[in-house]
DNA sequence: TCTGGGGTCCTAGGACCC
DNA sequence: TCTGGGGTCCTAGGACCC
């Protein structure tokens, strides 16, 4: 035997892929039992179905539905508000029950983990499938859901596979078999290629993940860059992601965003919904020891037209009042008078850890002390009370006022004019976005 | 699909430096 | 200095995900 040859030659890697079905749904159900024969959405709160069970989807409820449309095709609908202390416990105990089996777990999504059982046979007395729906076996007893899993060489393909059976599947996908699945996967459905990619692999020839896995590498890399790079290898066997098992702590950015109905040209209100989206973001921050270096104010007009500026802060911070002057700048550039907005968000970007926040030289220490202390307050009665038991003047019109709506003022569409203030702009050296209909 | 909310990564191109 | 090459950092914007 040359062993130069196999020196290198490695075992196929098993890595799982393990989707929770209709998960916020799933959820419910388990915990309400007199809900299971019927339709069940959840998302009340936000006036769209965000998730729902097979019942309901079997009368054509889709993601991101409005209700009164979910209840015309659905009259005995059971609506629900998200309740995510409960998916988030869901979640724990669904990926707990995966680490009894390996520590190589990585929780991906709320309802969605990957994990790597290579070299678990042996110590488990199973083979690889064995292991697979003992996971599966053991998430539906304790939980009361379904899951479909993917057992593949790698976790492009560990996700296709678990998508090939829904819901409550379970797809072993051995590298002998790829080309018979590849073939069969149109690729506007593989993990990482959304539209515009879709299109441009079609442009060149490529329908089915067959189509592409087929290329030599050095068509692909003529033809793609490197996520896509990536992800042919992974589907043609080769492993480049990794398992990663630590848990997500930090953000390199949070944001808050609302959309009011109906639009509003109103400045003051508009301008009070960007404060609390500020506040709910700085509430997020804190909770997670972030500051803020940069901020993004965002509105979005009735025709789904961004307006954004950047901004950069004097100083690191998470805390609304170091923050709003520069919403409010950033606020009075964007705001156009007569145009309709339908959503305010805030982006806080340039987020690091505040192990020792920075003071500014300028600034009294006492004075910063103070302003800690007062946010620490609002943070704990947010806790004990519910969020928004205190709030900054600035945003009162938006937490007391109803919008009103007075039928027929809606002005005709139109485009988005082009902004004011080009020159104070420059003058600031504030950079400016504007992003295009998304 | 007349459309909610919250994220991440990658890349190109400019600024700046040696 | 009309002139080469290369590195790093930052930002805007695109694309995608759940």
């Amino acid at each position: 035997m040359d062993w130069s040859t196999h020196r290198h030659q490695s075992y196929p890697r098993a890595f799982l892929h393990i989707d929770a079905n209709a998960f916020f749904a799933s959820c419910e159900k388990a915990t309400h039992p007199e809900y299971k024969n019927k339709p069940v959405v959840t998302g009340v709160e936000r006036g769209i179905a965000s998730s729902f069970c097979y019942i309901a989807k079997a009368y054509g409820v889709t993601r991101g539905m409005v209700l009164s449309e979910v209840k015309k095709r659905c009259p005995n609908v059971v609506l629900l508000p998200s309740d995510y202390e409960l998916y988030g416990m869901f979640s724990e105990r669904m990926f707990a029950i995966v680490r009894k089996y390996t520590n190589l777990v990585e929780a991906y999504s709320i309802d969605e983990c990957f994990a790597e059982i290579t070299g678990m046979r042996r110590t488990l007395h199973k083979s690889y499938p064995q292991i697979a729906a003992c996971i599966k076996q053991d998430i539906q007893e304790a939980l009361g859901i379904t899951v479909s899993v993917g057992l593949a060489p790698t976790k492009c393909l560990a996700k296709l596979a678990a998508n090939w059976v829904k819901p409550d599947g379970l797809t072993f996908l051995p590298i002998r078999d790829i080309r018979a699945y590849a073939a069969k996967w149109p690729v506007e459905k593989l993990w990482g290629v959304g539209k515009q990619t879709a299109q441009y692999m079609k442009s060149i020839g490529i329908r089915t993940t067959a189509d592409f896995i087929m290329q030599r590498e050095s068509f692909i890399e003529q033809h793609f860059t490197k996520p896509h790079i990536d992800m042919w290898k992974e589907l043609t066997g080769n492993v480049v992601y990794e398992i990663h098992t630590e848990k997500k702590q930090t953000y390199k950015s949070i944001s808050k965003g609302k959309t009011f109905t109906p639009p509003s040209q109103v400045r003051s209100f508009v301008y009070s919904q960007l404060i609390k989206n500020l506040e709910n973001a700085c509430i997020k921050a804190r909770r997670h020891h972030h500051v803020a270096q940069r901020v993004i104010v965002m509105l979005k007009t009735q025709e789904f037209r961004y307006q954004a500026i950047e901004l950069h802060l004097s100083r690191a911070s998470a805390y609304p009042h170091d923050i709003i002057p520069f919403v409010q700048k950033g606020f009075q550039q964007i705001f156009s008078e007569g145009t309709w907005y339908r959503s305010t968000q805030v982006v806080l970007a340039g987020l690091q850890l505040n192990t020792h926040i920075q003071a500014n030289l300028f600034e009294p220490a006492v004075q910063l002390k103070k302003i800690q202390q007062v946010y620490a307050a609002v943070d704990m009665m947010s806790k004990k009370f519910g969020k928004h038991t205190v709030h900054l003047g600035a945003s009162l019109p938006a937490q007391q006022t109803q919008h009103k709506n007075i039928r027929g003022t809606l002005p005709k569409r139109r485009t988005v004019e082009k902004l004011q203030g080009e020159t104070d702009r420059q003058r600031l050296g504030i950079p400016m976005i504007q992003l295009g209909k998304i």
